[in-house]
DNA sequence: CGACCATTTGATATGGATCAAGCGATGTGG
DNA sequence: CCACATCGCTTGATCCATATCAAATGGTCG
């Protein structure tokens, strides 16, 4: 708890700043009116690129590394929201404000673009509106996923959580986890002791490999795939 | 486990058929586009309103009474969603099917609206897509508070429903509960056994009080504030 | 090499689940 | 209209998965 606490509070908190003050500079070609509009920013490791209750001016897509979106709760623990990897568009709300905070979980570049440009555009292109909608909607059923797998075991979790990153990975029988453990944890719900445990026990049953700790190799899918649940 | 899932399969099946076969019949006036196109119709106790992985061809408005959005997991268990009053959309999805299967905790009534019909709509008047995706924006948000329930502790999250449902109650300070202990179980991811010893904890440090079953009245509002977390 | 940080591993504690009765309200058939 | 079955809820006793507390290990960087 006071782990996290420390290196969230702490280091370069100016990237943030910079996202909402500095106008757009370089664009981009692309089917994707956030490619074409956005302007690609980059940012270090634990930066913070936007923070909770702050006015949700800009709509952002990872281009590379990882971000994650949290919130810290009144006890000092801090939730994961989510983590959105190379291609995934986050910050989106339909509120006014953003009501998770989002960091970079590794060096990343992020496409950056003002709600406002892309608004008036949804206004005349329906296309785009269906867009905004449809991206909406997969966040939905991502939390909705989310949601149950909170009730189900450790175990569970963690499998399913292996197995969700695969299938966003390329070569998705070798993963390599761009999180730490306490990372992994919050977004699980779970401590890091159980986190690692579990890693450990899901080696020792032949069902994973783990070459070093962000690695991991799924050796037994079917095995895997009865643990999910 | 067993309980519920007996009267789950159980009787009447039928209005959900009839909810996707039957032309809208009657027709409302209010601001709402839902209000004017969709068709009232009751739903009783237990009733299915629509299933998972079924065409979400309507969209649904809680007229009177309640209704629950739930998902049964491999292993038996079930997870509610959401509970929706009078006043709430249900039902959206930006996918083809539904991802969760939505009952009548009580005899209800509710408008079903084709969702091809509110597509054109929204196609022509954005005010209308902007609805769509603002209800959406609303579920999302909603869903976002559920998962940081769900790491909270039994207590916390027990408060944080009676809470929630004060707030959306009219007379806020006494809640008419329309759901079962179970319902309340599996919305908070706990036993029933749980739900029931925190309500009496939570009845004999003053907090509350039951004067039956299904009524809850706050006694203590600042008490359960910091019992909430 | 040594300090630091992330991760693993170990020992113990505990909140909530599970198993098992008991109780009160509701409804049904005699 | 009452006796009894049923159902939903509460209460009690015990168990277990995961948290917590604590220490050891290992990898990284100056």
């Amino acid at each position: 708890m006071l782990i996290q606490s420390a290196f969230q509070s702490g280091y370069s908190r100016q990237p943030a700043i910079a996202a909402r003050r500095q106008p757009p500079v370089g664009s981009h070609s692309s089917a994707d009116p956030i490619d074409m509009l956005g302007a690609s920013m980059p940012f270090s490791r634990n930066a913070e690129i936007y923070g909770e209750n702050e006015p949700a001016d800009y709509l952002y897509k990872v281009v590379s590394g990882t971000v994650r979106t949290y919130k810290i709760l009144a006890d000092g623990r801090r939730q994961i929201g989510a983590f959105y990897l190379p291609g995934d568009v986050f910050g989106l709300e339909s509120g006014e404000e953003h009501s998770f905070s989002a960091e970079a979980v590794t060096d990343a570049k992020v496409l950056v673009i003002k709600r406002s440009t892309l608004n008036s555009l949804a206004a005349r292109d329906n296309e785009v509106a269906q867009r905004l909608w449809t991206l909406t909607g997969r966040e939905l059923h991502r939390l909705q996923d989310h949601v149950l797998a909170l009730i189900k075991t450790a175990q569970e979790r963690v499998v399913g959580f292996l197995l969700e990153m695969a299938a966003r990975t390329p070569a998705s029988n070798q993963i390599e986890l761009p999180m730490s453990r306490q990372d992994l944890a919050d977004y699980l719900g779970l401590t890091i002791e159980t986190v690692s445990r579990t890693l450990t026990h899901l080696e020792h049953a032949a069902a994973i490999e783990l070459p070093n700790s962000r690695r991991v190799v799924l050796r037994n899918r079917a095995a895997l795939g009865r643990l999910n649940g």
